[in-house]
DNA sequence: AGCGAGCATTACATCGTTGGAATCGGAGCG
DNA sequence: CGCTCCGATTCCAACGATGTAATGCTCGCT
């Protein structure tokens, strides 16, 4: 069996609390009486037992990471930076996967105290603010993305500003019909699409273009196959009708971007040269993308970082205003942008 | 504040015993008083407390999966699955990470009592038979992957077997100068990578030609950035020296395939015109690498299902005898590999 | 030596749940 | 009518750790 406090205590002839004490270090212990704790904890090999101190403080050093897909490139860097850096912070994450299901986003957010669930991290890619106004009782909760400012604590690049640039930087390289992948419409719509769409707009508008709604493709989901197949579907629909190719693809997340590149080259469109292709969100695979991907860049790990400060924040303190921490974002020049003559 | 069984029971009526009775439905209930508590436990929204249920009876309902490096592509699938399916069974998923680093294999082991986990799924790269074995007391651990036998529940593909008919395919298909991508020499070593690298070896002498060791390329992680510096050095050791360029590369993991065929591309070197190249895993991205990549496939879906039920098993009886599942593999063919004539 | 101050340590109760033993109530039998 | 028996329910204790209050100890000062 496991050892006790009580075991360690009666091996170092001392109490169990002055045990607990030693390991805890609030209570000042004289450094004799250390040692000798501190020894018979190690001889015994004493590891604390997590349900007790969570019966008796209400922790349970568990938080959840809830993600849209768990499949993706993005999902899985973004939770090797929290399982890293929320050890460091003594806790365990909890895997969860809300899907694109609207359901079970609402479920997470509700049942989360089933499982001894000290804060939740969650990355909404439908929860309204209804959902989470809704519930009673929400655990600590931080939320990774965009959504309607409901006054949740938030950590996000900014979407919009990113967009912007990133299509500010397609038109200053000669570029005028640019498809996105990933926008919404009246089937399928995400906070995060929208956002990225408005920006793309902003930038066409400033520089005096119309938003041509054929050039807006819909993902219902953010993988290479929706995007590819969304993709080989428009050009079809472009061979039928004889209409121009765009000159450059915007896709809203660089595994879109994935599947853009690889129906191009199917199809013998090469890129850059006849078409440019940009992503977001820079994932490992997108420097061994053929051609390199150009896409927006930002730090995962310190988006992990911001969440969990943000969460201890709010689990200390659930009456402190909510905070909203943009995590600054870099467009990465790669080769999948050129310069149009 | 959360309801308890107290409280409960005090609506209901009855003693907290009760309404455990009837939470856990195994000591026979009156149907009135079943009813009674039913309706109790709706009005008070009750969610049992894990902590105190699992300080009772020594569950938490928890169960931890480490995994190497959690930022591939393969760890998210496999992450994803064990999510989902973990779920169906009542157990939430908490996800560690093992890095390459031995000695965090051995502390996830022996630290795994830490957090409350009612068992481990663990997917050693390096952990060796001392290590588990050194162990006195083994959480229940499910082992994904192939490692010497000690004991201990496996569930794995078959990589011998596999990479031998990986190999026997690119001989079939005219290839006699086959690099593997992911080999293991005295610097690097996994037990993985040492039984692709037997099959391999297998498939060549059973063809009668012999084991080219300057062929064996060691990548010191299985990331598509390893990969490609690896491959850049050994294409640039061959311009040096004149040498004859391979005809295919073997690559242990899809992964380290991603990252070849962006070093190929770039230098100009056709897939598979110029090179073939294969790969391990079947990962979704593989479909839409350039070309798309012919590799080893496999149900990740029925690894995840297969450790769970292991798992499920022994915790149930920790003395069942240890099972080794071998999931079936079959290669997918796709463009990365090219008829030689 | 005596006394209080202040720090180190202990005893006890408690968190919420659930095994096990004890108890209660009702049905069946002599 | 009383007794036994059996199923349903209750009471009690325990899981392990720790906050609180009480106690013990040492030290310095007079």
């Amino acid at each position: 069996m496991r050892a006790t406090v009580r075991d360690v205590a009666a091996l170092a002839g001392v109490s169990p609390k002055t045990v607990s004490n030693v390991i805890n270090g609030v209570v000042p212990v004289r450094a004799e009486t250390r040692e000798r704790v501190e020894s018979a904890l190690a001889e015994l090999d004493y590891v604390p037992n997590m349900s007790a101190r969570g019966l008796r403080n209400g922790r349970s050093g568990n938080i959840a990471l809830a993600l849209p897909d768990l499949s993706t490139a993005y999902s899985a860097e973004l939770a090797r930076s929290f399982v890293e850096l929320a050890h460091e912070r003594g806790w365990a994450i909890q895997l969860e996967q809300s899907g694109n299901d609207p359901h079970r986003e609402v479920e997470l957010v509700s049942r989360a105290r089933t499982h001894l669930i000290d804060g939740l991290i969650l990355n909404p890619t439908l929860l309204s603010k209804s959902v989470v106004a809704g519930t009673a009782e929400l655990p600590p909760t931080v939320v990774i993305g965009e959504v309607e400012p409901y006054g949740v604590d938030q950590v996000h690049v900014d979407s919009q500003g990113a967009a912007r640039e990133m299509t500010e930087h397609l038109l200053a390289t000669g570029h005028r019909h640019i498809a996105i992948m990933g926008g919404s419409d009246e089937r399928w719509r995400s906070a995060t699409s929208l956002l990225r769409m408005q920006g793309h707009r902003e930038a066409l508008e400033a520089a005096g273009l119309a938003v041509d709604p054929a050039l807006n493709l819909v993902a219902t989901q953010w993988t290479p196959a929706a995007a590819a197949s969304e993709l080989s579907a428009f050009l079809d629909r472009l061979d039928r009708t004889g209409g121009a190719l765009p000159d450059a693809v915007f896709c809203f997340t660089d595994a879109m971007a994935l599947g853009v590149l690889h129906v191009l080259a199917k199809r013998g469109i090469r890129v850059p040269r006849d078409m440019s292709v940009a992503g977001f969100d820079d994932i490992d695979e997108a420097a061994f993308a053929i051609p390199a991907l150009t896409t927006v860049g930002f730090d995962k790990r310190a988006i992990a970082d911001a969440a969990l400060s943000a969460l201890a924040r709010r689990i200390a303190d659930s009456h402190a205003p909510a905070s909203d921490i943009v995590i600054p974002h870099r467009l990465v020049h790669r080769d999948s942008v050129a310069q149009r003559e």
